[in-house]
RNA sequence: GGAGAAGUCGCCUAGUCCGGUCUAUGGCGCCCGCCUGCUAAGCGGGUUGAGGACCAAAAUCCUCUCGAGGGUUCAAAUCCCUCCUUCUCCGCCA
């Protein structure tokens, strides 16, 4: 949810987002003009209710005495006088609260649909107008060794370590089995990324991955992105499709005091993604499926704080990917392409060398307070006075991407895969992976 | 899944039977002030959140908020319905 009272007061800030972003800029207008009809509407409504409320006073006591039987003539005379007022004014106030609860479900439902402010930072344009920031490591010349590099499935069937076959066979397309060294790598990555980010002082969570539609709509993922979703109808619950929902909702309707921000959570879920929409994309592998595991770093700070956070998120997730000795670049992300909730988004975006491309094994987002207006996440200034939270949200290991471009960029020429020195102890001090007979 | 009880402005709590003076009681905690070698005690005041009016700002005022949403009524913390959550007992289960 935006900041009303910023559209009020810069409302060409809140038009040159939209434009930013490809969305009509004409909704900011519309969404004033709601404003103002539900401010007016709402003054109509305390005036009727305060004059019912005064009416309701003097009521009360006259009632008292006719009912007892104590009144004069003249005093029930009255109370049937201020009856007939009451009733009058019941009409209005009826009237006068529809047309509140009508203006408000308006201006609401407009809000609703409008993105955050993008940050002016951020490259404009549609999804491939990102701009890189910087390249660390370097592919591999596969050629230059002699050997031509396999792709992850390959890798996986050799090592017994990824089985889309009866993945498919079980569950359908776009899903997998992980067996043998395939299942060691996602706890040791795991264990690695939880490990990594409690250094980095994030209080370790496994959360709920069936939530609330409230949930689901307050991070922002009813909207566009809805139809991703997956949805229980028989109970009204969704599976999420990160741990950012239950993460952020987790304070929902919280004031969170100023001395205990930032505070720093990393969630270990499981991940469902429809990918509707995602026909003919990466038909073959592990890169897009529908259920993944993840371990999502997630920060509530204030105001000031959020946009150096958003930084340290990436320099966490840059760090990781380096240790793991994976080629990468990482991207700005245009406008078009931040989603509904950031205003901010980096990418890490790994080499995967059968494909010869860089492909997105993290996101960081900053939501700055879009999330936490839905959520009611508060804290307090300065003054005392509440104020809303700022979000920031950044994958440290998408599971499944990580073993493709772990398994493709240490892959050696007999099949073998190097183990990183950082991920040996999670892996019982292996330093290569040999396929087994 | 079945039966029962409960949910009040940080925490505890009065009020609900019998609708209006509830503009929600009292205690604890916390904050400010007074008093005071210091501290404690004592005394006085303040202490839910949201929206709005006025405004440079403060003060002030209005409305909403008694788990959520509906309903009845001139009027709902209070009566009725639905839902949510918690607790107790039973059943089932990793």
């Amino acid at each position: 949810m935006l900041d009303i009272r910023i559209l009020r007061e810069d409302p060409e800030r809140a038009r040159a987002s939209q434009v930013a972003r490809g969305e009509d800029p004409a909704v900011i207008d519309a969404i004033l003009s709601a404003d103002s009809s539900r401010r007016a509407a709402s003054t109509v409504f305390d005036t009727a209710r305060a004059a019912q409320k005064e009416l309701g006073r003097s009521i009360g006591p006259l009632q008292g005495k006719v009912k007892s039987g104590k009144a004069t003539a003249d005093e029930t005379a009255e109370l049937d006088a201020l009856m007939a007022q009451a009733t009058a004014l019941a009409a209005q106030v009826t009237q006068a609260e529809d047309a509140q609860r009508a203006a408000e479900e308006q201006f609401i439902g407009l809000m609703a649909q409008v993105p955050n402010f993008v940050d002016t930072r951020a490259p404009v344009g549609g999804e491939d107008d990102f701009v890189t920031l910087e390249h660390v490591g370097t592919p591999r010349d596969f050629a230059a060794e002699g050997f031509e590099p396999k792709d992850h499935l390959d890798l996986g069937a050799l090592h017994k370590a990824i089985d889309v076959e009866r993945g498919a066979k079980v569950s359908g397309s776009r899903f997998y089995y992980l067996t043998g060294v395939g299942a060691e790598l996602e706890f040791a990555m795991v264990n690695y990324a939880m490990d990594t980010a409690r250094k980095h002082g994030f209080i370790p969570v496994v959360p709920p991955t069936l939530v609330r539609a409230e949930a689901m709509e307050g991070t922002g993922f009813l909207g566009q992105a809805a139809e991703n979703v997956y949805h229980l109808k028989d109970d009204d619950m969704y599976l999420v499709g990160t741990s950012e929902v239950p993460l952020a909702a987790y304070h929902m309707d919280e004031i969170l005091e100023r001395d205990s921000l930032p505070r720093r959570y990393a969630g270990f879920s499981p991940c469902f993604r429809r990918e509707a929409g995602s026909h003919g994309k990466d038909v073959r592998g592990i890169i897009r499926v529908h259920w993944f595991d993840k371990v999502e770093m997630f920060a509530f700070t204030n105001l000031t704080e959020a946009e150096a956070e958003h930084q340290r998120f990436l320099e966490i997730e840059r760090g990781f990917f380096e240790s793991l000795e994976i080629p990468f670049r990482i991207i700005d992300t245009a406008t078009g392409d931040l989603g509904l909730s950031a205003a901010r988004k980096f990418d890490i975006e790994a080499w995967v060398p059968t494909q010869n491309a860089y492909r997105e094994v993290t996101s960081t987002s900053n939501c700055t307070d879009f999330q936490s207006r839905r959520l009611r996440i508060r804290t307090r200034d300065e003054s005392g006075a509440t104020e809303p939270v700022c979000t920031v949200n950044g994958t440290l290991v998408a599971v499944p991407r990580a073993i493709v471009v772990l398994l493709e960029n240490h892959q050696q020429i007999d099949g073998s895969i190097r183990v990183p020195a950082v991920l040996q102890p999670y892996l019982g001090g292996r330093t290569v992976l040999t396929p087994p007979q």
